[in-house]
DNA sequence: TTGTACGCGTTATCAT
DNA sequence: ATGATAACGCGTACAA
């Protein structure tokens, strides 16, 4: 391995000369580049990233901020960050917020210590104000919020129609023949989780359903109070659908009311979010609303590259629109 | 924001002072130690970790490189593996293979040009030489592999005794019961999943159960005949027993069973491997193996920082056990 | 078109 | 115990 020393010495050329052949500068003739470059190859040179960072400013590293990476939505969102950055020649550093504002506000930090050109982050439950930006804006280290976003202005974010999502998923078990519609909600600290019940609500009203609160509720994670609770539901109020907020959860309904003994979809029609790859392998496969959460990432990582080239501070908002995946859930068989 | 300059210029003292007290040399007054200390901190003093990586040789940084980062085996270690480094000040840059070894080697490069101090790394499937092995001592980049390890002496590894926990699957089987049992079994060409089978087979001959390969088969992944074969093993061969080679399998192997009217435990014990959080989820909720990714993670992040200050090549190998969690699938109800 | 020389921010060596 | 200065490997303004 070799830096561009050796290559000046073996070529005879001078280090300016070898750098810009490197960096592709216009001003060598075809000559002087194929000489370097094949000296190049022949030492097998390997740039010294790190001095290029302290000389030009610039690392080639993303900093990348989720609550839990061990979460297979936001594994697959680092997924799509990575195979779209990666392809750009940039690298990512990972780090972990475990919803705490404390160690997102730490990982910030190194982020910066390490002279990270961008940052992605998709923040912590717990935060409420971002105390980071302005330094961030002083260092012109460019940040893009994912999925879930700080309810601010100026800022540039990528994130999911959930209120479409939720729309979709409620509009189809109508759609299905459902009748009496409850919604599982998620917790509602989360600018997202409001919005699918807000999407919830919507449908609701749009077709006639006459919605109220009563018709949402969250989960105990008791399975015998929530079975009690399903069980009334279903049997004194005739529910006969319900959406709810993620795919775990609906599984874990799924399991408690085939457990009453009704039949799904027959019985009870039911629908989830998230297309989380278990989907498929429980019985009866769940329906479910697709979160394109590889998409977000390339998205997200596309947004932070653009931003590097543009120093204005561009306000921009993706918005991804999620996708309606019908399975055996929801499915009224057609005969 | 500021530098050790800043620091100078305040205090009056020189750079290499600074830089003393803030790398704890021993060799400064408490004194100046206190001044400095002082001064760092009404500057909002930053360390540029890029220049320092530059100076010393040390980036602060490991890289890790996974087959896929969204497969929740992974994301755990990674979890484990961010969890320890980062409180020892390193942070972690990610890479993922997709089970190519190009990407694999491409991986690798980046890092080294990036000046990793050391890599994790669980290998591709493609994977069976290593040519960067060479390289990586050349530039004393040590690297420890996890998880998936190659078939080659004097290496630093980290692995999970899957033959054990097959064993102990195999055996718990047995013990509740099972009389006659078959493996489904994971892609032999990964060494693991040679040791479960392995397990397995060793189990079986133990307690006096005839082993032949007639009782390990591989899933086709097509529902018609992956559910024509189970129903056949256990109609004909009386088969009351599957240990599968991981979690998502047994669920679908579990649907597979229920479809066909058996009850579990009853008419079939099952039990998984990999202790996948949707494992109680579903109904019933499924038997496995744990295999202390989160550890595993740990433990790698361990052994990486412990090679970055001994430079002899030692040889580790640094083996988890796994641990038998017992859920509805197999177990077989007291009265 | 090519070369010279300085600087990025820190650490390490040598002197005091 | 502290200071002056070189060096890490590269990029670029300026000179040629």
């Amino acid at each position: 391995m070799s830096g561009i020393k050796d290559i000046a010495k073996k070529t005879g050329l001078s280090l300016a000369t070898i750098s810009r052949v490197l960096n592709n500068s216009p001003l060598v003739s075809e000559k002087t580049k194929r000489i370097v470059l094949n000296a190049a190859q022949a030492l097998d040179y390997q740039p010294n990233l790190t001095a290029a960072a302290l000389r030009s400013g610039k690392s080639k590293i993303i900093g990348v901020i989720v609550p839990e990476i061990n979460n297979p939505f936001f594994s697959s969102i680092i997924n799509g960050i990575e195979q779209y950055i990666g392809k750009k020649g940039y690298s990512i550093i990972i780090a972990q917020s475990h919803e705490s504002q404390k160690k997102e506000l730490h990982a910030i930090q190194s982020f910066v210590k390490l002279n990270v050109d961008g940052i992605l982050i998709s923040i912590s439950k717990e935060s409420t104000n971002f105390p980071f930006l302005d330094k961030l804006e002083q260092e012109k280290i460019p940040i893009v919020f994912f999925d879930r976003n700080p309810q601010i202005d100026n800022i540039k974010e990528v994130v999911l129609d959930d209120f479409s999502g939720a729309y979709m998923a409620t509009e189809h078990l109508i759609q299905q023949g459902g009748n009496t519609l409850i919604h599982i909600a998620g917790n509602q600290n989360l600018s997202l989780y409001k919005d699918r019940k807000k999407g919830f609500q919507s449908a609701m009203e749009h077709y006639q359903r006459n919605f109220t609160e009563n018709q949402v509720l969250e989960l105990r994670k008791n399975i015998t109070q929530d079975t009690q609770v399903l069980q009334e539901l279903i049997k004194k109020n005739n529910v006969d659908s319900i959406f709810v907020n993620g795919d775990e959860d609906c599984i874990y309904v799924l399991n408690i009311i085939k457990s009453l003994g009704y039949k799904i979809p027959t019985d009870v029609k039911l629908i989830g979010f998230g297309n989380l790859s278990i989907g498929v392998l429980v019985q009866p496969s769940i329906s479910t609303i697709d979160q394109r959460a590889e998409d977000m990432g390339m998205v997200a990582a596309k947004t932070i590259l653009q931003s590097l080239n543009e120093n204005q501070p561009i306000t921009i908002k993706e918005v991804l629109s999620p996708k309606l995946i019908v399975r055996e859930s929801s499915r009224v068989i057609s005969n």
